[in-house]
DNA sequence: GTCTATACTACGATAGAC
DNA sequence: GTCTATCGTAGTATAGAC
């Protein structure tokens, strides 16, 4: 049970994987490479090629990955957010932030532009199902067309991805603020979004 | 009057930092580099490092840059929006999202965490008179603190980030979105998470 | 102030030993 | 299935000629 030295792993695919998360959390897709993953596992640059054909495959599987778990997050709090579809949808902006924070892997690296040409049928069907998932929380709330559903999913991803990004940039370093604060401050703003408004003007009411 | 070759240029500080801008609209912070600038200009790579230091502060002199013309887009926009606070700061969030597009120097540009430590007081005084300027406008909304502006601030920064991001990474490609639809979206985006809500519930009303 | 040439580093990727 | 060794490419940065 040596576990020191030359890493003999039993998957080191998926630890490749998980790695690759570290990483990304850490640095961005700015600082992963796949030597430095490697280098993380103790492993030599070479092995990663024994799993994935190249570095983009190893960017597809990380996508994969991490569309399904990002999609199991958001059902998750979809369904804690309970039978109010508006609280539905807002809760994902709010699971958005904190997966991003936590794993570094959001839809700039799910729906990478390098990744959009390479076929890979299990990261399609997980990015699919994904949006699948966030159109369904959408459509929920009403909106009387699919266009409109399809503003509300991209209202909500701005929201969430605007707030998670300048989180993990440093933006709000000044504050101390802290990634449930961010998280909360994201769902709230996806309500407000969400929800029709009532009339603005006062002169009306 | 030769142009075509050996570059002899008036300002090749000015042309680098202008190169830059357009290395960063097409490929983002990920594919900048010293030497692509270089290239791009016709000069040799080592002809940037007798104008700057090293990449950082090619960086931090890009960040300066950026600073000064997004405040100034920033306020020509509220100013083209009219009187009203309120449309004056959601304003901010459309010019936010034209300038990214055009130049790839949003803020995690201006604000890169690797020029956090380093000293360029130019630097220094036009991002602090950039988020003045925020704050200005965040403040003559009314906000009953200096907290709660600076929670307007950042949604509005938030959300034009996102919209801006996404739309970079090429996210809304399946629409055939322009720049001036999403930025209007942004705005539209701003001004509701911006306007103080007339009591949501219809209960009360 | 720009050039050529070069040193060093890091990464992507492959070949062949074990 | 992982290792060592290696090649090719690209980027940062410096030295010295012009």
């Amino acid at each position: 049970m040596s576990v020191d030295r030359a890493y003999h792993h039993g998957d080191l695919r998926a630890a490749l994987i998980g790695a690759s998360f570290d990483l990304l959390a850490e640095g961005g897709l700015q600082r992963f490479s796949v030597a430095a993953v490697a280098r993380r596992l103790g492993v030599s640059s070479a092995a990663p090629y024994r799993h994935f054909a190249d570095r983009d495959h190893l960017l597809s599987a990380i996508s994969a990955t991490a569309a399904h778990d990002l999609r199991a997050a958001i059902s998750a709090a979809a369904d804690a957010a309970g039978p109010d579809a508006t609280a539905r949808l807002a809760a994902t902006a709010g699971a958005y932030v904190r997966y991003v924070v936590r794993t570094g892997a959001g839809f700039p690296v799910i729906y990478a532009a390098e990744l959009y040409e390479l076929a890979d049928d299990a990261r399609r069907e997980q990015t699919r199902a994904l949006m699948t998932t966030l159109f369904e929380l959408a459509a929920a709330t009403g909106p009387p067309t699919y266009h409109e559903a399809l503003l509300l999913v991209e209202a909500t991803v701005a929201v969430a991805h605007g707030y998670a990004s300048l989180f993990a940039d440093g933006f709000f370093a000044r504050n101390a603020s802290t990634v449930d604060d961010i998280a909360a401050r994201a769902t709230e703003a996806a309500r407000t979004l969400i929800t029709p408004p009532p009339r603005r003007r006062r002169t009306t009411d």
